[in-house]
DNA sequence: CTGTTAGCGCATTCAT
DNA sequence: ATGAATGCGCTAACAG
């Protein structure tokens, strides 16, 4: 008799194949200290009667749910839906699932993501931490007890892994003051979020050693803002000669004011933008960028992470993965396109 | 004493109440036929202790996992990412999580997600099926025994929430048949996909009712073999004045290579596209394009499943989400930017 | 190498 | 309205 759910158990197997449950446990963990006829026995049986483990049964027993839970701000940004896809492939050779959340960069949907990957136990936790990290948030993290490894931003206490921004923007404003500009508008961009406030540093720091103005604007949320800023600083007596963008959306709205405006880029004005996206190499010009290492990043945080579930590796490790300069057209260079 | 996991479990929240487990049991499960101050007494004494109910011995007596399984070829392709978007969210709230599988189309790995998902018990499983559809997975289908729902392709005697292909693509079709288009090409597209081979069929269908030659071409698979093909097509006696985009990329593909080529897009050749991407309205000219119903299709599809896991409308049923044509520049309309 | 036994944490009778 | 007892399916001693 089977159980109501219609599906054989361990016990069942047992049964039909004539020997121990036990055995049958052995087996479905590798086979370790049975005798070869018997493997090759049982393992006929579990296959005859479509028996797979249930995975509750054996958290249950042994304290692992081979499940890691993933919390991003959303899937349908690039940038996050990579890390799903390497953090999902890495987890499932490691013979683990992931459970995906999402958090719209919102700290209490976090918190409540944290409370259900409670209850379900998951092995281990990568997230994408909000804006802000209240006290309740570091709490929740603290009872989950599980090893924890943040993406993209820092996070108390747990190991991370981050892009080089502060670098990475450094060295991609270098690139337009090598290329003769002298005011770089440097254009955002949530000052609430790390990444773009290390961004600006970095713009920052190039502008300042060249002794040249910094000009930072945060206000450009959409297309009808950009305009605005670009056309102002445009019309300003000292003008500029060049845009820094910030993330993907600062540096299409530059672009499409600039075209939408009969500007020459990269002639009058030069573009360089923080994060690489679809077409970028489609576009008239096209767009030179910092290109993040998305898939090293989520690479080395899955292999962080499965470190510290393995119990090595206690300690929390910071890990930096470095940025690539694509050097298209709207810098300023001579590129000649494949297409 | 607590656990060596360091949590508590429901009898360490009942003894530290003073009161049997089963009422505890109650309370987490809605504190029906629980008296009104043991509840708010219990429900501190929970927050107190930190605890959260171990999903895994839940499932156990339940059988229900709080948990439904999602296989889709890739999570970086934007169409899937925003199924997967709908489907978590809406996962979340009915009170289950998701777990994420990805294929790569691949047969063999869908059906080893199968297998995976049959340990976790998911209660119910939403599917974009592999191109082929051999008897194993049927097989492994019919093993799993949960609800299931097929997305974007059908699943023999499985529910299933499709897009209108054929008729999407017939109205695109028409669209540049209006435009006085007599010779349109359609670039594909990988035909073993049942969309791609729906969407031949839409644009067959309008093309023969016009009484316009059939120009088929399915080896558009980047951008030099979209060229060899666009450029000869062109260099024919009769050449073509229209191209019919199968998917994204033979859509982008075409693009570049007119404009590569400075053939004037939409007077000498017109474009439509099947499936809206994200800088379409960007490009210049802009690219009209057919856009899929995406978070109908998987809100549906979400919908769909949570009604027969309830029980409810246990008869598989087909869905057809219909698609918008997105008119912009590139099929000859006279159209306003915003910007 | 193999089987017996005893829980893992919870939901569910069945009494009370 | 509440509690005691039982078992979901499996793993981990332990004994043989």
């Amino acid at each position: 008799m089977r159980t109501k759910s219609g599906r054989p158990n361990l016990r069942d197997v047992a049964k039909a194949a004539g020997v121990g449950s036990t055995t049958v446990s052995r087996v479905i963990n590798g086979g370790r200290y049975v005798a070869p006829e018997v493997l090759a026995h049982v393992r006929n049986v579990i296959k005859d009667l479509g028996f797979e483990p249930n995975e509750a049964a054996r958290s249950l027993k042994s304290a692992r749910t081979r499940t890691i839970g993933l919390i991003i701000p959303s899937i349908t940004d690039p940038f996050f839906a990579h890390v799903a896809a390497v953090a999902e492939s890495f987890a499932r050779h490691r013979d683990h699932v992931l459970i995906l959340l999402t958090s719209r960069d919102q700290e209490d949907l976090e918190i409540d993501d944290l409370r259900v990957f409670e209850r379900h136990r998951t092995d281990g936790l990568l997230l994408v931490p909000p804006r802000s990290q209240s006290k309740s948030l570091l709490d929740c993290l603290r009872r989950l007890s599980v090893p924890i490894v943040s993406i993209d931003r820092p996070l108390a206490k747990c190991s991370s892994v981050l892009c080089d921004n502060r670098e990475a923007a450094r060295k991609a404003v270098q690139h337009l003051i090598d290329h003769g500009r002298k005011r770089i508008l440097c254009l955002g961009g949530d000052p609430r979020l790390y990444t773009i406030r290390e961004r600006v540093k970095g713009y920052t720091s190039a502008v300042v050693s060249a002794g040249l103005d910094v000009l930072v604007d945060m206000e450009a949320a959409d297309y009808a803002s950009a305009e605005r800023i670009v056309l102002k600083r445009l019309a300003q007596d000292s003008g500029i000669d060049a845009v820094f963008g910030l993330y993907n959306q600062s540096t299409i709205h530059t672009y499409e004011v600039l075209r939408n405006h009969r500007i020459a880029v990269p002639k009058r004005i030069s573009i360089i933008g923080f994060d690489d996206f679809s077409l970028a190499a489609s576009l008239r010009p096209s767009i030179t960028v910092v290109q993040q290492g998305v898939k090293e990043i989520a690479m080395a945080a899955t292999q962080l992470l499965f470190d510290h579930i393995g119990g090595d590796a206690a300690a929390p490790r910071q890990i930096e993965i470095g940025s690539t300069l694509i050097v298209r057209q709207s810098c300023g260079c001579p590129v000649q396109h494949k297409h």
